[in-house]
DNA sequence: AATCTTTATCGTAATTTTACAATATAGTTT
DNA sequence: AAACTATATTGTAAAATTACGATAAAGATT
């Protein structure tokens, strides 16, 4: 019986969004980079990847529209930070479902 | 100058897994499900979600593939629990990079 | 044993992601 | 102003993801 067909809730897509946005191996790096030095550069991110400025660029973009980072123009660069309140956002859902995962294994 | 090109850390390659699974709201939406109940089988999920059962099987597939989640036969269905050793450590690096962000934000 | 139930797999189409070279843009330095 | 630097955008090809219908597999029920 398939009667009951659910939609997903608002926070689900966000959520999505961001575990998507962190779903590379290049954005994990960008963000552990972002965070390892006060300000940054995409320059100096571009020299940290093996990968071509273009394609860094459009892997911050993705940062960006997830909301996991912010850039704001400094010159003839541009800054980049990690965005507080969407990652602490990311970290209570985790952190929550983390909790409630804890002791709870007797079947598998 | 682009010369310091590195690959990524064991570590990072690992996180993307983990974040990628999370990445589609289907899966957000399976993960809460699962921690929602004691124990369950996949009918129960597929009447949970708007997809047919072929895509929440392989929905299922990818959070298993990702170490997210763990199955077991047992009888007719299949028993599905989050993997709370997975979990832990994606919570673990999601807590670290998230208290390093704090109160850092002087330059965006 | 025939049928039913539950889940996985296969085949396939549409969409999205990933990566890069080439080029554009815009501020900086000379 | 000309050249340089840093970053974004465009175009494009290859690969991966997403979704579903059809079918397979295997235990449960009749």
């Amino acid at each position: 019986m398939e009667t009951t067909v659910k939609s997903y809730t608002e926070n689900q897509i966000d959520i999505a969004r961001i575990a998507k946005a962190l779903g590379h191996p290049a954005r994990v790096a960008i963000i552990e980079y972002l965070i390892s030095v006060e300000t940054c550069i995409c320059g100096d991110i571009v020299n940290e990847l093996p990968l071509a400025q273009a394609t860094v660029s459009q892997h911050l973009k993705e940062l960006k529209n997830a909301g996991l980072i912010q850039g704001s123009i400094e010159g003839n660069a541009i800054c980049y930070c990690v965005n507080e309140e969407t990652l602490e956002k990311f970290n209570n859902f985790i952190q929550h479902i983390s909790k409630k995962v804890i002791k709870r294994n007797s079947c598998c």
